[in-house]
DNA sequence: CGCAGTTTTGATTCATCTCAATTTGTGTGG
DNA sequence: CCACACAAATTGAGATGAATCAAAACTGCG
């Protein structure tokens, strides 16, 4: 909520993938209190100067529009500073698989990595802010500075991780369960950031939730009812609440 | 094959993670005929002599017996030799997902980088030999030589990539293009290695299979069946060979 | 050779999908 | 500011793919 205000206020105007020299100062890692979320967690002041030096620019996308697409050339990495993202991968006959949602200090693109090109989409959820990190400048950086290896190491490692944690939802869990680990999840994110851990704003649709969890639309909103008949949430189109965290994380061990 | 009878002639009686100094020559990346599928692809004569550095011990992992488990301290990354293993993960009420099947030329271990401590488990399903690499060894080599820095982000990348393939596979997909796309996949692995791109053992059993494919063992077996009798393929057992790959792809696009 | 684990196959149930109608919310232009 | 159009969400009824329960057959290991 904060975070679109912020994001509403700079100017929409700029261009796509814009690297303004003027904005440099804004860019600043040391100012910026995501600096334990993204790559640049745990790095002396000494080094955090030279990791300034690859966040050479930030890019604005607007709600609906895509930070990269899958087949688009591979150089830089993303880092979000604000808004709302879906990644996705679509396979031959078209249809479309939500991979992720990613909030501020995430990274995207990492998936673009080992074969030079995007092997997946990026869309806005939100009108949101990235910081352009080019990944050659990382990898140098990295080179230089261990700390920045062991943190890209880190990012990376725990992507995978955390992809295996969604196998074991997409392949295991029944829809209820899928859901509960959804919001907790969320729940857990927001709390990182400083937000509500119980309140909060849904920035994706049935449909997004529905394919990152492998459920229809239909089965996502009735168990949103459900879940709000239960006394566990309430439920206002893209508002929630949680109101019994406990019984939800119930529904996980179940 | 040639492999396996390398696996065979040597000792069985070596403890679980010797290092064996006198085995060090029948180590060396240089004669290992996995070299361009595995950690050291594409790295110079020079080079390749310090990164035969880092792999300073082979493994040998039982079938049955664990290479490492969630929560095993994570120090070193594995590297597949000969055999066949499957990673899986455990949610708390102990149901177990299959999250890879893996062969030679494939590492071990990436999801432990993050956290240092390894998130799932591997487990040999045939007789295995295995590299250990260091992981402090390789993050050294990594800032010393761009090609070993270069090669480790691809394999983390393209794991990364390989999960959402995955997830798109659980997350929509029918159970029959499951099983279709997961035959596709062994046979080009198999391929990449040399043997039959249609004729194969599998290591793993109907309820790995099924874990992996987010199905039940009694569908997976119905599957096996039902694609027998429309002649897409011949099923004895673990021994399976592909008669009709053209069919098969086409269920994938259906 | 016998037993335990694995696989196959059948009958039935159930969770989720599909199709369809309605309501609610959102953004746009008059 | 309102009305209209379109997108998103809800809810219901019915269909269906895969799960479950159960039994039999096969395999390979000791």
């Amino acid at each position: 909520m904060q975070i679109a205000t912020i994001t509403q206020i700079t100017s929409r105007a700029a261009p796509k993938a814009t690297l303004s020299p003027a904005r440099k100062r804004e860019t600043a890692c040391s100012s910026c209190n995501l600096r334990e979320l993204c790559l640049p967690n745990r790095i002396g002041e000494e080094d955090l100067a030279r990791v300034e030096q690859i966040v050479f620019a930030r890019r604005r996308v607007r709600r609906g529009e895509s930070l990269f697409k899958a087949g688009d050339l591979f150089n830089a990495l993303y880092a979000v500073r604000s808004g709302f993202l879906k990644t996705t991968v679509l396979n031959d006959d078209g249809r479309e698989q939500v991979t992720g949602f990613n909030m501020s200090g995430e990274l995207l693109g990492l998936d673009g990595i080992g074969g030079g090109v995007h092997e997946g989409n990026a869309v806005a959820l939100d009108d949101c802010e990235v910081c352009v990190l080019p990944f050659g400048l990382i990898e140098e950086l990295g080179r230089e500075i261990p700390a920045i290896q062991r943190n890209l190491h880190g990012v990376l490692s725990r992507e995978i991780a955390r992809d295996h944690g969604v196998m074991m939802l997409l392949g295991s869990m029944r829809a209820e369960e899928r859901l509960a680990a959804f919001l907790m999840n969320l729940s857990k994110r927001f709390t990182a950031r400083g937000y509500s851990p119980s309140d909060f704003h849904l920035r994706m649709t049935r449909e997004e939730i529905g394919s990152y969890l492998g459920l229809k639309l239909e089965t996502v909103s009735r168990l949103f009812s459900r879940f709000q008949s239960d006394r566990l949430i309430e439920v206002q189109q893209k508002h929630v609440r949680i109101l019994d965290s406990i019984g939800l994380k119930a529904l996980l061990a179940s």
